[in-house]
DNA sequence: CGAACACTTGATGGACTTCAACCACGGTGG
DNA sequence: CCACCGTGGTTGAAGTCCATCAAGTGTTCG
């Protein structure tokens, strides 16, 4: 087995287990499971955790596999609002509310732990790391969505694309793989949608970055040939 | 002086004052007194509550006025990420952080008020109804965004205009204002950078929306004539 | 009163979308 | 086994919406 700093990250091959394994969020699991019935959900391709409009009863906690947030209008317009993976939270933007305000559709199979939301309120009273890890969660969400306006708003589509792969490379580097060589987990069209272009044109911008020699593009499989320049490229200052 | 339903908002006129002014957030503010030490602070146009990198110590909840949040790059980019008025806090997307990840500028003179983060984290632990308000206003905060996402991500120009319009009146409606014929608190060159479009194209869009007879302008000062147009223009059923 | 700023309106160009054709891949079943 | 089809991805040509550049008006404030 490769090292995990160049472990490709791949549905089928080894993954990388490291401290995650047992870790929840940084905090003890077995410590929650007194106050929380965690279950265990298997998820496959395509199939949905939960859609807009369902009861609002359990937050998840992301253990494997990538699942897409969408927003969606009643008159049919969707917006691909982040891709959620290994150590994310999900459900968290519907807190307060009586049904969920988006859906959750799984990119790939995977696995995810539902955690039951009054169950979890509760034992936020007696688990304050707990409690503060929900509550950065939030913010770093609300965080995560201005940057992403932010580049929406001051970038061209050769920026956002390219400012898309440095960040997805971030991520996985986070989670022990390659960010190097990655596999795509989602389609032109669910990328087009979260930067607010149109697939056609995410396809010709890839193509672009290849031409560039930035990246190397095989369909889902990216290479990254040229960091500091794809990071210039996005509008970052080389870090 | 006029009916509350009908009072223009406007830094110089009589506010409707109702049964905000001793409440916070819905909760009691004397209660909140015994454990955190409150600071009004008056804030004029143009004036900065905070700047990104400053410090995070506290959190701020808008007693009048209005400001705005700027999520900036280093190479000067920025972006507005939202308008806060009476009622909104600023500063949630911070927690979590030792430093601020945005601005926020008074647009007019207000008064906010205060809160020394530790404070309130430690209020929190036995106010549950305050622990509840702040979660709920992170959550909110993201579902603002997520609808933020889905309206520049597939509306047109004159679609985003006409569908901020319409939340700028939703807001005013809740503050006892007139959701009909309003002051708009921000520069064109704001709304435009917030809208993800430039100033010209926001003129351009008021001026049309105004041949249309859904609204008249006149500079800032905004009349909606046809409400329902006006959503229907904005992409949402009548409601 | 004049200067700076905010807003409006026009003319032109360009970036992205739209429409369309084509290719690659993976599964299914005859 | 491979023909067949559906989905996803790429590439080209034409069109559109918004940005850009530019000029002019109105407002505010020292």
């Amino acid at each position: 087995m490769s090292t995990q700093a160049e472990t490709v990250a791949a549905a089928d091959t080894n993954l990388p287990r490291a401290a995650h394994e047992a870790a929840f969020a940084g905090l003890d699991i077995e410590q929650l499971r007194k106050y929380v019935q965690v279950t265990r959900h298997k998820v496959v391709a395509g199939q949905s955790l939960y859609h807009a409009g369902q009861p609002f009863t359990a937050l998840y906690f992301v253990q494997s596999g990538c699942l897409k947030t969408v927003e969606l209008a009643e008159d049919g317009r969707d917006q691909v609002t982040g891709f959620r993976m290994r150590g994310d939270f999900l459900g968290v933007e519907s807190i307060g509310l009586k049904q969920h305000a988006c859906s959750a559709v799984a990119l790939e199979s995977g696995e995810v732990w539902e955690l039951p939301y009054p169950a979890m309120l509760a034992a936020c009273r007696d688990m304050p790391e707990l409690q503060a890890r929900l509550t950065a969660a939030l913010a770093e969400e609300i965080r995560n969505d201005h940057a992403w306006m932010l580049a929406i708003g001051t970038l061209n589509a050769e920026q956002r694309v390219a400012s898309f792969l440095v960040d997805v490379a971030r991520r996985y580097a986070r989670m022990g793989y390659s960010a190097r060589h990655f596999i795509l987990r989602m389609r032109r069209t669910d990328m087009a949608n979260f930067l607010a272009l149109k697939h056609e044109t995410v396809s010709r911008v890839m193509s672009r970055l290849d031409e560039l020699r930035l990246i190397e593009v095989e369909r889902r499989e990216v290479r990254v040939l040229n960091d500091a320049g794809l990071r210039q490229l996005a509008g970052m200052r080389a870090c």
